[in-house]
Order: structure tokens, then C-alpha cells, then sequence
RNA sequence: GGGCCGUUAGCUCAAUCGGCAGAGCUGCUGACUUUUAAUCAGUAGGUUCAGGGUUCGAGUCCCUGGCGGCCCA
């Protein structure tokens, strides 16, 4: 900030002006340290048992420190409540007879709501039984210079995303949210390094993008003098660590798009994929369903989670496995495979007024009918099967089913949140359809992908039979919790102000 | 990319048909030794998102742009 003090608004002039005033009242408004004796939740466990006993002294000294969150200032006994980190709150006393009048006077004067402060006092309750530090002393921690929201009412959405900090102090709930997303990233570790997976790192800067379809950022690489692209997913290379023989892999990483930036959408957010040798697309089923159930008891201690809308949504168990034919089929009353002709499709989209592009194929337009007619209608968790192979380039040709690939997705509540495939081994109709990609991005569609030969080089060494498994972790966090994606990153991306 | 809505004090929001820029909380001054969204009295605080236009006069109407939200592609 370069504004010059005089032309601040009036509630910034006077905490700078504050901070002056410690200073020269021999109080530094930003020490070193503070010498903490307890934390306000060790005070609140150790002598919670006083709740309600009023006016009891427990002659027990300590030093505890938290952010002003409230004053209530009368003539010779002021009251703070205090928040720690944790946010828990605790009640500060200050009285004319124990901090004396220079002391009662400079708190009063001098101390803001949002200031980080230390009371050092003996542990009482109040006439109201509430359990406070009756202060002996109180030291300035770190001075706000700037006015916290009012309390009690919402923050502007706006800025609880952009200033996450201030969401982080005045709600509670920004903070269990803020904690939710690493309880369940360590579980979905946990998990997995239970059943065998190693977790490897992979290149984010890459000279190629491929491993799925989307439109990449692109930057530059001096030493290389060429243009490089950010990861729109790590998919080929965990691939040359399969081939290389780390036969049980995972890495949970971020990965870009450079896409539509909305409620549902980030450009940067954070996947997991693995792969296991000689497993295939229903082993990955089994391994996600048990990473989502102990992500829920991690989170709600139970396979039965509440979301934030007050529903209560059930992981437990077995979970649902239909055929995206099957579905589309009940869906539409009419026999659809991956064999009906294109006209018919779109006669079928345009009856339920959805538009289609001239240019896709029937696979596509089978997916975009089920997208539309039977997704929404997933809301337990649902394994949808077999999808066209038209669509699913770098997926294993179904083992029994002409047209079909091995590939799953999974949806809750009506989204898709993980997708797995037995994955193609082939090298050589890996080679095809690579580059029937490369065809369509030299035709200009930038969402393609390229040609990458040195993993085709990689495939042709052999790879193991495997699957593979890819997951959103904001789409299982906004599965578990109900939440937007945008209060699933702690710091999401937003425009300049 | 298109359409609609919003943008006013530190915060949350009002402002009738185009006619003096308002409230609550916050802040400041004072009172109060048991408060807990403390209370009481007094008081201050504005480039109405930015730029242009119409008008005697614009927060209000018109145009362009920024930011945000919703809907659509």
C-alpha cells in the first residue's frame, strides 16, 4: 500500500495512529514473541468442569494469547473475547486494580477488535460463570491496522474468496473447510500406501500435453528456447513409470486447463490417478469406492456424511453399477447401443431440444444424451460402464463388447467425480488413435492431443496389463462435503481487483 | 462468446417520477467494576466502480469499459 496516511480513511488513520501511540507508551505493537503458557483450548480442558460456578478463583497463573473478537469496555472491568487459531474463544478481564490505571486506560484506548494480544492472569470464572483470565498484565501481539467485518453478519462472497484470510477468521466454518480438504488428501495417502502404491512426482512442464482433452497454458523455456506447456494431466508419464515396473503408482498433483474460470470451474486444480499392474477397470472400482469411504470416515467419521445443504448422503456398502447403453436405453424406452446410427441419435437429441454439433460422432452424442437424461438423476454414488470407444482414446477396447471401452465414470449427485479405464497396452493401436488425435489438432482443435512418441517409444518396451483410476480431489471433496468448488481450494483463482 | 441483474460510508444495505447523500453496525469523545452482538449520551465519516453524454439539475436516464453473480452456448 502506497497510499499516503492523510488520504486513508478515517478507521485506517486511527489504528496507524494507534500503533504510534504503543510505541511510544513503551509498548511494541509487533514483538518477537509472546512467552504463551497455554493454549485457550488447553485452558478450556483443563478447567471446562467450572463452567457455570461464578465468581471462583482458581489461583492458577498462566499466559495465554488469541485475536480481539469482542470488547465490552466499562468504566474500571473490561471484557475481551479472545480467538485462538483453532477458534476457540476465551474471555479476557481487565480491571482497574490488577493492570492499574495506565494499564486499564492504554487497553482501552489502544486496543482494536482484530489486534492479536497476550493477557497474562490468573484463571477465574466471572459473576456470569464465564471462565476468563483475569488479566495481571496485557502486551500488544500484533496490532490490526485494518477493521475486521462486522461480526454476525456474512461477509460478501466476493471477498471471502479473494481475502480468505478474513473468512478464515470470522467463520468457523471457513476454517473446518479450510482443514476438511488436507484430512481427506491424507487419507486418500493412507489408503493408498496401505494397499502397495508408491507416489511419484512427474514433470509439470512438459514439451508435449496429453493424457486427456482440454486446451493447455502455454509458457516458455529459455534454456530450451521453446515454447512448453503446463500439465493438463499426468497420465503418460506415470505410464513410463508402469512400463519402467513400479507396478502400483499414484501421484495426487496439480494439474491445468486454461478453461472457463466459474462456480464449478478452476484452471488449476489437483488430481490423483493411479495405476495398478495386472488389475483392471473393476479392480479400480473396489480401490475407489475404498478411498471415498475412508475419505467420508475421515471427514464424518462415518460412510454416512451431511452436507452442507443439511442432506445426509450414504457411501457405504456396495455401490451401483449400470451400463451407460443400459441407462440411456431405460431413459429414452428405446434400444440404444453403441451400433445406432448417428441420424437416429441426433432424431433422439432433438426431441428432448438438446443441441448437437454436426461434427460429433454417435459416441459422442451417446454421451451427451446420457449427460443430459440420466446424469443429473445419479445422486448415490454410481458406476456408469462401457463407453464408446470413439471417445475414449487412450482406454482398452472392451474385452467382450465390439465399440465399447473398458471405462467407468463415476457420479455423485448427478456429477462426475472419477473416471477409470483398463488401459491400453497396445502399443500399436495406442499409435492409431494418437494419432487420429494429432489428425484432429492439426485440423485446429485445440483441445486434441499430440503426438508423444517418446511414451509411445516407452508402451512399445511393454507395459503391464493395468488400471487406472483419475480423480478430481476439489470433485471428491465437493462430493463428501456438498460444497462449491471454489470453498473446496483454499485460494481460488479471481480476477485482478 | 451472448443475455439479464448488481456495483452507494470501514462493513451490510436504503434513497419514491431526475430535485438537499441516508440507516444500522464499526470509528471517535464522554459515562459506567460483571460484560458476553454490553448499555447510555454526543459526534464524525461519501470521487455513489471508472470514463464520456443528455439535462437548469444525474446515485437515478443514455453510451463505453472494469469487477461480481445468475442463465445460456
Amino acid at each position: 500500500m502506497d497510499e499516503q496516511p492523510d488520504d486513508l480513511p478515517e478507521q485506517l488513520r486511527v489504528r496507524r495512529d494507534k500503533r504510534l501511540r504503543l510505541q511510544q507508551a513503551g509498548r511494541d505493537p509487533y514483538p518477537v514473541g509472546y512467552p504463551r503458557t497455554a493454549t485457550l483450548a488447553q485452558l478450556r480442558d483443563r478447567f471446562g468442569d467450572l463452567a457455570g460456578a461464578a465468581d471462583h478463583r482458581t489461583g492458577e497463573t498462566v499466559a495465554v494469547t488469541g485475536r480481539v473478537i469482542f470488547v465490552r469496555n466499562t468504566g474500571k472491568l473490561c471484557f475481551a473475547t479472545l480467538r485462538d487459531g483453532d477458534g476457540t474463544e476465551l474471555q479476557a478481564m481487565l480491571s482497574l486494580d490488577r493492570v492499574g490505571p495506565a494499564g486499564l486506560d492504554e487497553w482501552k484506548q489502544l486496543v482494536d477488535i482484530g489486534d492479536l494480544v497476550g493477557v497474562r492472569g490468573e484463571v477465574v470464572t466471572s459473576r456470569r460463570g464465564e471462565l476468563s483470565v483475569l488479566a495481571d498484565e496485557w502486551t500488544m501481539v500484533g496490532k490490526a491496522l485494518r477493521p475486521l467485518p462486522v461480526a454476525h453478519r456474512p461477509i460478501s462472497d466476493q471477498a471471502r474468496v479473494r481475502q480468505r484470510y478474513l473468512d478464515l477468521i470470522m467463520r468457523p466454518e471457513a476454517r473446518r473447510i479450510a482443514l476438511a480438504r488436507p484430512a481427506v488428501v491424507r487419507s486418500l495417502r493412507d489408503t493408498l500406501h496401505e494397499r502397495g502404491f508408491v507416489e511419484v512426482e512427474t514433470p509439470t512442464l512438459q514439451l508435449l500435453h496429453g493424457g486427456a482433452t482440454a486446451r493447455p497454458f502455454v509458457t516458455h523455456s529459455n534454456a530450451l528456447a521453446a515454447d512448453v506447456y503446463l500439465r493438463i494431466a499426468t497420465e503418460l508419464f506415470l505410464k513410463r513409470a508402469m512400463v519402467g515396473g513400479l507396478e502400483r503408482v499414484f501421484e495426487i498433483g496439480r494439474v491445468f486447463r486454461n478453461e472457463g474460470m466459474d462456480a464449478t470451474h478452476s484452471p488449476e486444480y489437483t488430481m490423483l490417478e493411479l495405476y495398478q499392474a495386472y488389475a483392471d477397470y473393476d479392480t479400480m472400482a473396489t480401490v475407489t469406492r475404498e478411498l471415498f469411504q475412508a475419505a467420508a470416515v475421515a471427514l464424518a467419521g462415518s460412510h454416512v456424511v451431511t452436507l452442507v445443504d443439511g442432506t445426509e448422503l450414504d457411501f457405504g456398502g456396495q455401490w451401483r453399477r449400470v451400463t451407460l447403453f443400459g441407462a440411456l436405453s431405460e431413459a429414452l424406452g428405446e434400444e440404444v447401443t453403441v451400433a445406432t446410427p448417428k441420424a437416429e441419435l441426433v432424431e433422439y437429441a432433438n426431441k428432448c431440444e438438446l443441441p448437437t454439433d454436426p461434427a460429433a460422432g454417435p459416441g459422442r452424442l451417446a454421451e451427451e444424451l446420457f449427460e443430459h437424461l440420466v446424469a443429473p438423476s445419479l445422486v448415490a454414488p454410481t458406476f456408469v460402464c462401457d463407453f464408446p470407444e470413439e471417445t475414449s482414446p487412450l482406454t482398452r477396447s472392451h474385452r467382450s463388447q465390439r465399440g465399447l471401452a473398458e471405462k467407468w465414470d463415476l457420479y455423485v449427485r448427478g456429477v462426475e467425480t472419477a473416471t477409470a479405464y483398463s488401459e491400453l497396452t497396445d502399443p500399436v493401436g495406442q499409435r492409431e488413435r494418437l494419432l487420429a488425435q494429432a489428425r484432429l489438432a492439426a485440423r485446429g482443435d485445440a483441445e486434441a492431443m499430440l503426438l508423444d512418441e517418446d511414451f509411445l517409444r516407452a508402451l512399445e518396451y511393454g507395459m503391464p496389463p493395468q488400471g487406472g483410476m483419475g480423480m478430481g480431489i476439489e470433485r471428491l471433496l465437493m462430493a463428501l462435503t456438498g460444497l462449491g468448488i471454489r470453498d473446496t481450494i483454499l485460494f481460488p483463482q479471481s480476477r485482478p481487483e
